[in-house]
DNA sequence: TTTCTGTATATAAGTTCTTATATATGCAAT
DNA sequence: ATTGCATATATAAGAACTTATATACAGAAA
């Protein structure tokens, strides 16, 4: 459960709510962790029972209770511990992939709509990874926030890198069955392939 | 849940039990989906009940009995239409980076192990991706196949070319920190990237 | 001789994540 | 006027997935 750790990172950095994570979570991770408010409430109000959290209601006037979680030595000593660990590679599941996998039962115009979907679909993504780094770089203001913005940064690079294989790849497979002839693979990639 | 297509693609193709089934997932799907058997059988009887699969009981001498499960019309039809809907990308959950976003909290050295055993990780995948293609290059007994192996055969390329970015980047990220100096981030690619 | 791997089934318990629902208010836009 | 968005909480129900456990035999390796 990394959502835990993730939890604890932001809280290391400053106290706040579920809603506040919930925000944070969205504008910096969302691109390799999200999560739902429904999972972090609960998540939240066991780590508090752990001790790896402490929790203060502010009360206010106009709207409901604010519940700010603050992280304790024990949470501090978890998160470090938990960082420092090797993790192994996660196990994907590209709903996607499993379409291309068995597009030899569909027709060429068929697969071919899909990869152009999905081709924009990852431009889009490209699209604002871009837009946040540029606000990033331009972003003189960050004193005191070197290693954050480092980090986020780093993080950020390699989503760019990921984006444009997907990119590339989509781009070349449009190609080569858009140009396949009609008698099926014989003619196209597969035989070229193959010498 | 694409476990219940995959199933159908793999079944539509040839019938076979779960423990096949378990088989060719391995095999074929395992770099853009996994599953367990505890997870496949319940669904496969489930399909079953939902008039999606047939299944047939073969009694052995000296195992337990295979069940053949076999994909019906309505299963057919169902796949069809699935695997010719878009599908938007799914939301990625990647606890490396998790660490790496919040590796402002270890110390140099911590950060550079944590992205080296990564690094090896996937170098150790790309070799086993390679060493795939390879060996279905050098198959030339697929006859009747040509379709299974062309599309099996792109979405490896589409794993070659992501397990590459993360090499990249893994490679790029361990040089650029090893290179700050001991000042902090200041000294090293952060003021670098600001000019 | 024992241990490990492979064939073949399956359930139970638990974790993680998603989707739907509920409450209550302020503020801005249409 | 009303719709939608933002603030702030939270529960319930269910889907999806993991890990542990169970049975039973064959064949190969140590």
């Amino acid at each position: 459960m990394s959502l835990k750790y993730a939890l604890l990172g932001f809280l290391n950095h400053s106290s706040m709510t579920g809603y506040d994570l919930k925000q944070h979570f969205d504008r910096s991770v969302r691109h390799f962790w999200s999560a739902n408010l429904s999972q972090m409430y609960p998540t939240l109000s066991q780590m508090e029972k752990d001790g790896l959290l402490t929790m203060e209601v502010e009360n206010q006037e106009k709207h409901p209770p604010r519940k700010v979680y603050r992280i304790t030595g024990a949470g501090r000593r978890e998160l470090k511990q938990w960082l420092a660990e090797p993790i192994g590679l996660p196990s994907l599941r590209i709903p996607f992939l499993v379409k291309v996998f068995f597009g030899g039962c569909l027709e060429k115009e068929e697969i071919i709509a899909l990869l152009k979907d999905h081709l924009s679909r990852h431009r889009a993504l490209m699209d604002r990874y871009l837009q946040i780094r540029k606000e990033i770089m331009e972003h003189p203001e960050s004193k005191g926030m070197e290693k954050e913005f480092f980090f986020g940064n780093l993080t950020l690079g390699v989503g760019i890198k990921i984006e444009q294989a997907w990119i590339d790849w989509l781009e070349e497979s449009v190609a080569n069955i858009e140009e396949m002839n009609e008698s099926g693979v014989r003619g196209g990639v597969l035989t070229d392939q193959r010498g």
